[in-house]
DNA sequence: TTTCATTGTTGTATAATACGCAACACTATT
DNA sequence: AATAGTGTTGCGTATTATACAACAATGAAA
C-alpha cells in the first residue's frame, strides 16, 4: 500500500503564509489584512504573528500596529550565506578543473566525521570514475577527507573519531589513528592530499584544502581519476592543480571582507 | 489585575528554533541531530522539518538527508529588502536636511490611504512642530500624503477614497476629491506638496515625491515649521530643499540598479 | 460630546491537532 | 546474519490551538 503523504504541522504553515504574506505585500499590514488570509479567528492570527514578532521574524514599527519583516530574516540569511559563497566562487574553479583535466572533479565540506560533496563534475573519458552515488564520503580514505582533515593532530583525530574504527575499504586503507595523523602531516608538507587505491581500487585521488582568510580549512577540491591515467609519477602534478585552484579559490573568498 | 503575557503559538515556536539552529550550524544539520534541539519525539521533528521544506524555507541537497536553509528565506529577505534601501538612503537626507533647516523633518511612505512616517527628526527649535505621534498621517492634508498621491488623478483618487469623506481638520483642509486632484496637478508642477494650515492650524510644511529609475513615486521627504518660521513667501526656497533631497535620493535608489 | 464601529488584545472551555509510540524501511557496521 | 542508527508513516490520545466573548483603545460620524 502506498504511503500517505507526510504529516504538516498546521500552526506552524500558517505561520509561515503569514511570513510570505507580508513580505510580498513589501508594506506594513494590519492584523486586520491578515486574518483573512488564514480564514481563522483573528485572535488566533494575532497570538501567531506575536509568536513570529517574539523570535525577531516579524516586527512592528515604533507607534505602529501594522507588521513588517523582522531582522532575524536577515540575520538567519546572512549566517547561512558562507556555504552559498564557497559553491559559487568554487564552481567555476570545479568546472575549469575539470575541463583540464578531463577527469571527476569534487567541491567537499565537513561534516562531522564524513566529508560532504556539494559539487562534483563528472569525467569526459569514456572509462573513468564514475563519481560518488552518496553525497557524503569517509574522511579517511578520500583525498577531499583527507584534505579536510589536513590540520589535525593525533588528539584531534582522537577527539574526531573516537572509538570508532578507521573501516577498512581497501588493501591500502589506512587503519589506524597514528597511521591517519602521518597521513596528515604529508598532506600539509605536500599541500595537497593523496588517495592511493584507498577507497576503491583502481581509482587514485588527489585533493587540496581550501583555507579562507584566517587560514582555516574551509573546503577541499579534488580530481578522481582511473589508476591508467593517474600514475604515480603524475600525482605530484595533478597535486600541483588542485592545490593551485584551492589556493586562488582561498584567495577569492579572503577578497569577500 | 495585570494582563498576562500574550500566548505563543508552541509549534510556530518550534518550528523557528529549527530555523535559527540550522542557520547558525551553517552546515547541513541531521535530523537526529535537530531532534535534542527541541526535545521532542524525532518523529514530531521530522514533521516540522518536512513542513519547514514544503514551504521552502528548509531544503536537503540531493541525495542527502541533512537540511540547510531553503531558497524562501533569501526569497522573503530580497522581497522586503526595498523599504530598507530607502530608509538607509535616505537617512542622511533627513539628517542633512533637518541640520539645514532646523526644523521637524520626515520620511514617509504610502500605506493605502495614509502615509507612514518611517523615520523623523525633530527641530532643534525651542518653539517648533513636535512631531507627529502617529506613525500614520493623513494623505489629503499633510505635505508628505499629497507628495505621496503626487501623481494620482480625480480617477484615482477616487479608487483610493471611495466613499470615503475626507475629513476636515482645519478651516482650511482640503475635503473634495476635486480640490485634491487640482492640488495634485499643482503639486506636479511645482515639483513639491504644501500643506498650508491645512492638518494644524499655526504649521506649515513642504514635501517632495521620492521617485525611483522608472518615475514611479516611492516615497516622500518634508519639512515642517510653525507658520512664522514658514511664511508664505518662504514655501518656494523651503520647497527647492526638499525637492533636491528627493531628486538626490531617488538618483541613488536609481544606482542600486 | 456622545455613540458607534473597528481593531487589537486577553481569558478560557473545548474541538482539533500535535505528539508519542510502535512499526517499517533503509543504511552502515560488526 | 544480526545489530544499531536514522528517517518515515500510521494512529490513539494528551495537549494545545482555536473560537468565542469581553475588554481596551482609537477613529469617525452624528
Amino acid at each position: 500500500m502506498k504511503p500517505g503523504p507526510t504529516q504538516q504541522i498546521q500552526s506552524l504553515d500558517r505561520g509561515l503564509l503569514l511570513l510570505e504574506t507580508i513580505a510580498s505585500a513589501r508594506r506594513p499590514v494590519s492584523l486586520a489584512d491578515l486574518t483573512p488570509v488564514l480564514g481563522i479567528d483573528r485572535s488566533s492570527v494575532f497570538r501567531l504573528a506575536n509568536t513570529l514578532k517574539q523570535r525577531g521574524f516579524l516586527a512592528q514599527m515604533p507607534g505602529s500596529k501594522h507588521y513588517v519583516l523582522g531582522s532575524a530574516i536577515w540575520r538567519l540569511a546572512d549566517l547561512f550565506q558562507f556555504d552559498n559563497v564557497l559553491l559559487q566562487l568554487a564552481q567555476e574553479h570545479v568546472n575549469a578543473l575539470a575541463a583540464e583535466t578531463g577527469e571527476t572533479t569534487h567541491l567537499a565540506i565537513r561534516e562531522g566525521r564524513q566529508a560532504m560533496l556539494i559539487e562534483q563534475r563528472l569525467t569526459t573519458q569514456a572509462v573513468g570514475v564514475a563519481g560518488s552515488s552518496e553525497s557524503c564520503v569517509p574522511l579517511h580514505c578520500t583525498s577531499v577527507g583527507k584534505a579536510l582533515i589536513a590540520d589535525f593532530d593525533h588528539e584531534r583525530l582522537a577527539g574526531l573519531f573516537g572509538g570508532k574504527h578507521l573501516s577498512k575499504l581497501t588493501k591500502r586503507t589506512i587503519t589506524t589513528l597514528a597511521e591517519l595523523a602521518q597521513e596528515c602531516e604529508e598532506t600539509r608538507k605536500r599541500g595537497f592530499a593523496v588517495d592511493d587505491e584507498e577507497q576503491h581500487e583502481g581509482v587514485r585521488c588527489v585533493a587540496a584544502p581550501i583555507r579562507d582568510a584566517s587560514g582555516q580549512i574551509v573546503g577541499a577540491i579534488g580530481v578522481s581519476a582511473p589508476t591508467a591515467r593517474l600514475p604515480r609519477e603524475s600525482i605530484k602534478k595533478a597535486g600541483a592543480k588542485v592545490a593551485a585552484a584551492a589556493l586562488e579559490i582561498g584567495r577569492e573568498l579572503g577578497n569577500r571582507g
